[in-house]
DNA sequence: TCGTGTTGCTAATACGTATTAGCAGTCCGT
DNA sequence: ACGGACTGCTAATACGTATTAGCAACACGA
């Protein structure tokens, strides 16, 4: 019995093949499994014995170096602290772990993902996801030769998992118009993100045809965050006319806006409705809860990861998997919106 | 004027060394650069230029593979959807990305983070920083060899950064004893995580020296979550007499239990005064806000990662880097916490 | 007996880099 | 002029695996 072995992965095929009587070669056919290799049963089954007594695994980066190919993705978001962001990484890590795939994690901040790109290409990924990093800022020739899926933005030259973002503007203002609210605001993000932008975009369509138009001034951009949505909703609560149905791009900003109206003390659903966008987790917590149109981030992540790993397993010259259809969204009424209140 | 490279990194050290005219050797001890290596400035500047002009970057799989080292780190949480994890992770990983290594983000649920560290063994991972996932747990073998760094957790066998859970029950309960409180409940994780446990201990012993004894039902365990949060409480409603104040272990299950006394009809802070622990962003945006524990989540991660660093730079038989000093907590007194309600 | 398959394994090589030993060539002092 | 020291580079090898070509042994039919 030779001695277990003490460091981390010291154990090697040639260990392996040593202990079974054979040579590496047939450790890794065995093993790395080409399954119409001819191999005797009773040698199959003392390689495995004997890896097993090794504890052997093999070394991911040596196989990589070969196969060129690393197993492993990358992901890109501006930000974790955004729960939506942590859940589409989240939906996005078990399916890759599920498929034996690891992820690197990135946040590149709004802006800045072209060095992380290059560090995950020296890293040869196979693949990256990326959510709302601005696939338009990055050089065209920094992701050329990679395997790219983008979530919840569109791009005539990436394949895409997206929601249905026109729609969670439209039923968020179809919401707001069955209340009877007239006079409409909208809260967003300056940024040019293609989701964000149908979110408004369906919004302020569908407010058009029934013959409501938001003002200049009652469009709010600035950071799609806490601050930015009390930053937005301030601004909004000293317009005059002021508007009684407001809604904000994602949660949080709607969050940081429903805060800013507590803080100045209008009443919502009373003066104000505001309709959010995501359901993220904290939009039951506070009170009242907050209407929002749910997006279901993490099944955009999960998809975005099968759709990069199929991509990556089709034989190359596969088709280039087009976009896939957006994931419906759907309107969960809580407490935030409530009938207009009676004109002045 | 060869052409410029198409494919995703085919340029390798050879391809440099041959536009240089030089040889790989000289590529390499170029780029990859020991300093005290002798070489002609010029060669030394006519490398660079191919190498820049070929847009080549060095496959990192390659050189961990010779350098036994891949420069990446694991990074394993129960729950990314708990923002305290994702603020450890990211303080992480900018430390991390900020010293040239990436990070693999691994989601393990409160268990079964064995087999995630078994993957990233085979991936030749530098280190791993493991937050709340139960070391105890893990067969200490899986873990042989592996430079292991915890979070919030103290063991006798890896170094940790910790913050000063203890003190944060300590905190919480001289808060709610001053407050007049006299009827006190804890609401609390099942699981045997180290900083929960260190939380509750020093709540209840300063109540103890207060003369202040936590009643066994008062003592409500479940999932650190929002879930757990609002059973607990709703549990605690139903205790007679009714405890006025209430510590709660994380900052999820603070919001649970707000929102089941929210739904119960029983006033914050009025009736009862909550405390939670960690202070994440949301604390702030629910209405009362929570009075909290503040702990340096982000904070935890960097130096996580700075720790674990250091560790693999240092020169393998360098001091075993023992445990940091606690990093200070502070309490966040906000709105759900005010003086005991007179008592019946 | 020989040729032809077939089976089961191995030797050799490649992947892209780091690193060490060592080879020419130059410089210098005597 | 010659031995040594130094300078600047390269050849060779190793890291741990996958993969291909091919070798030896054997079976079988004629």
């Amino acid at each position: 019995m030779s001695p277990l072995p003490k460091s981390a992965n010291r154990v090697t095929a040639n260990d392996v093949a040593a202990r079974a009587g054979v040579s590496q070669s047939t450790v890794s056919l065995v093993l790395s499994g080409n399954p119409r290799a001819r191999l005797a049963a009773e040698t199959r089954s003392r390689v495995l014995r004997a890896a097993e007594e090794l504890g052997y695994r093999p070394n991911v980066l040596a196989q990589g170096l070969v196969r060129r190919r690393s197993y492993a993705l990358g992901v890109l978001i501006p930000d974790l602290s955004n729960p939506f962001f942590a859940a589409v990484v989240s939906g996005a890590e078990k399916v890759a772990a599920k498929e034996g795939y690891a992820v690197f994690l990135c946040e590149t901040g709004e802006t800045g993902a072209e060095q992380h790109v290059e560090a995950l290409k020296s890293r040869q990924i196979d693949g990256v996801i990326l959510d709302a990093v601005g696939v338009s800022g990055l050089t065209p020739e920094s992701l050329s030769g990679m395997n790219v899926v983008l979530v919840d933005e569109t791009h005539e030259d990436y394949p895409g998992v997206v929601s249905d973002a026109q729609m969670a503007g439209e039923l968020a203002a179809r919401h707001l118009l069955e209340l009877g609210h007239r006079c409409f605001a909208f809260i967003g993000p300056a940024i040019d993100a293609s989701a964000f932008r149908l979110r408004e975009r369906g919004y302020t369509r569908t407010l058009s045809a029934a013959g409501c138009a938001v003002a200049s001034a009652a469009l709010r951009r600035g950071g799609a965050t806490v601050a930015g949505g009390m930053q937005g909703m301030r601004a909004l609560l000293a317009l005059r006319p002021r508007p009684t149905a407001v809604f904000c791009a994602n949660d949080l900003s709607a969050l940081g806006a429903l805060k800013a109206c507590a803080m100045a003390r209008v009443a919502v659903p009373g003066d104000v409705s505001i309709v959010g966008c995501d359901d993220i987790e904290l939009a039951q917590l506070v009170t009242p809860e907050l209407t929002t149109v749910a997006i279901p981030a993490r099944e955009l992540g999960a998809r975005a990861a099968r759709l990069l790993i199929r991509q990556l397993t089709g034989d190359g010259h596969a088709p280039p998997a087009r976009a896939t259809r957006p994931l419906p969204v759907r309107l969960v009424t809580r407490g935030t919106s409530a009938r207009a209140p009676e004109a002045a």
